[in-house]
RNA sequence: CGGAGUGUGGCUCAGUCUGGUAGAGCACCGCGUUCGGGACGCGGGGGUCGCAGGUUCGAAUCCUGCCACUCCGACCA
């Protein structure tokens, strides 16, 4: 992409009271721009971004062996008066009528619209475990919010359901979406720690958040400090296979939310491995069993001929809160460091002279050979001073940048700058488009 | 939802207390000088001062109501 053709209005200057980073780092880079309350525009780059990040989570889900489909955003009010959760969710559900005055909602989650879905078709034991997820915007008309995109109204979710024929195989399910989480979050560069939590109006009775830790997060947390530097298995994992020792590696040691925070058992920790710290959560898992198949009548048959409700556990992640999460994790003074899985754009080119015609030359040589090489690449094609091109590239987080000046290119040579270290090295053109592919 | 604030060109803000025909910086347009880490000079365009009503000869400014947004707290799959 050309700069002089693209549209990204970075920012100078931000509101005096918007305090958190991530969400002035996403407005002056141009990603995002509030509407309303808790609502944005996703900008050209924010949206690139926040489309990586989708990318990710969706093949790890599909890693995992979830099933990906796309379910409305408004829903019946009648499927969730069938629940118990139409009166019992209070204000943060945004309520519509249609034209017809019948009721409706904008979906602040689906278990009930998937429930109905899997009762219409599923019907055996054979047709299990199923996971059915998808990734769309929600609505949760919170009183407060705040933070940019971390605590948006309206937000993208990726959320999983699955459905299994007992608690020990719904067990199981869960433990493949344990699993799937620690590796989604690690190819987003973040050190995600899972923790016990509240289930909150969900219910059920084995919760787990995801919590990466940052000053600025929302939620207290407490947990044992080795949790944090563990990783996560990688690709590698089966996930046909038995898991429950990779999770139970994750959940022999301390960790724990506010609400489920156990100062006893916190005390047990070594003093030096206690990590008291504030924590973002960008994702949820639970297990709640035949909460809404009961109610909504959703039976399966088991190899005994009888039906029972299905088990049932729901999994969010919140796609468009990593990207304050990511960030809060990843910047400096100069702007955002995007890890390399989520950079808007590979590489940068920044032509210092535009008009002079070696510069010119050389940077549509190397905007040709980076794409061929398939490369995503922004060029900064504009008749502006070098300062503000190194300061955009920068402020946007483009990973590595190739500088093409008039006096290095006289010899052949350009800057190639690595954004995450700040190392620049001078290198000769070929030679660096050579290393692309 | 309780408390506290703020709404003035595209952005960040001053002006409001003490009423008198709307300002700065940035951005934008033109010309010129500059140009290897957010340049400078000169000229220019752009605002019914959140909305409605009231007081007044006269309202961005005072009064009333409403709306929006923000911050602290409570709340929060």
């Amino acid at each position: 992409m050309r700069l002089s053709r693209y549209f990204l209005p970075v920012l100078k200057e931000v509101p005096a009271d918007v305090q958190i980073v991530s969400h002035q780092l996403m407005l002056r880079a141009g990603m995002i721009r509030q509407e309303a309350a808790g609502i944005y525009a996703w900008l050209p780059l924010g949206l690139r971004v926040l489309k990586k990040i989708e990318q990710i989570v969706r093949e790890e889900m599909d890693r995992a062996g979830a099933v990906e489909l796309l379910m409305p955003t408004l829903q019946l009010a009648d499927l969730w008066r069938e629940s118990g959760r139409y009166e019992a969710y209070g204000d943060e559900m945004l309520r519509i009528k249609d034209r017809h005055g019948r009721d409706l909602l904008y979906g602040p989650t689906a278990e009930e619209v998937v429930t109905d879905i899997f009762r219409a078709s599923v019907k055996s034991y054979k047709d299990l475990p199923l996971n059915l997820y998808n990734i769309q915007w929600k609505f949760r008309d919170e009183r407060r919010p705040r933070f940019g995109v971390m605590r948006g109204r309206e937000f993208l979710m990726k959320d999983a359901y699955s459905f299994d024929l007992n608690e020990a195989d719904a067990r199981r399910s869960y433990n493949r979406m344990f699993i799937a989480y620690l590796n989604t979050f690690a190819r987003m560069g973040l050190k995600a720690v899972p923790m016990k939590a509240d289930t909150g109006p969900i219910g059920g009775d084995l919760s787990h958040e995801f919590i990466v830790l940052a000053e600025t997060g929302e939620s207290q947390v407490f947990c044992h400090k080795d949790l944090v530097e563990m990783g996560a298995p990688g690709p590698g994992v089966d996930f046909d296979g038995d898991l429950q020792p990779l999770v139970d590696q994750r959940t022999a040691l301390y960790a724990a939310t506010e609400e489920m925070h156990d100062e006893a058992a916190f005390g047990a920790v070594p003093a030096d491995k206690q990590l008291s710290a504030r924590g973002i959560e960008v994702g949820h898992i639970f297990y709640f069993g035949e909460k809404y198949s009961k109610p909504m009548k959703a039976n399966v048959a088991g190899p005994d001929g009888t039906s029972a409700p299905v088990h049932m556990g729901s999994y969010g992640v919140g796609v468009s809160r990593l990207l304050g999460a990511i960030i809060e994790a990843s910047h400096d003074d100069n702007g955002i460091i995007w890890p390399d899985a989520v950079a808007p754009y590979d590489l940068g080119i920044i032509n210092l002279k535009s008009g002079d015609a070696a510069c010119d030359a050389a940077c549509e040589k190397a905007y040709a050979a980076a794409r061929a090489a398939g490369k995503a690449v922004l060029y900064d094609d504009r008749d502006e001073r070098a300062g503000a091109k190194f300061a955009t590239m920068d402020l946007i987080g483009i990973p590595r940048q190739i500088v093409v000046g008039p006096k290095s290119i006289a010899e052949g040579n350009v800057e190639v700058k690595v954004r995450a270290t700040g190392e620049r090295s001078v290198a000769s053109l070929d030679d660096v488009l050579a290393g692309l592919s």
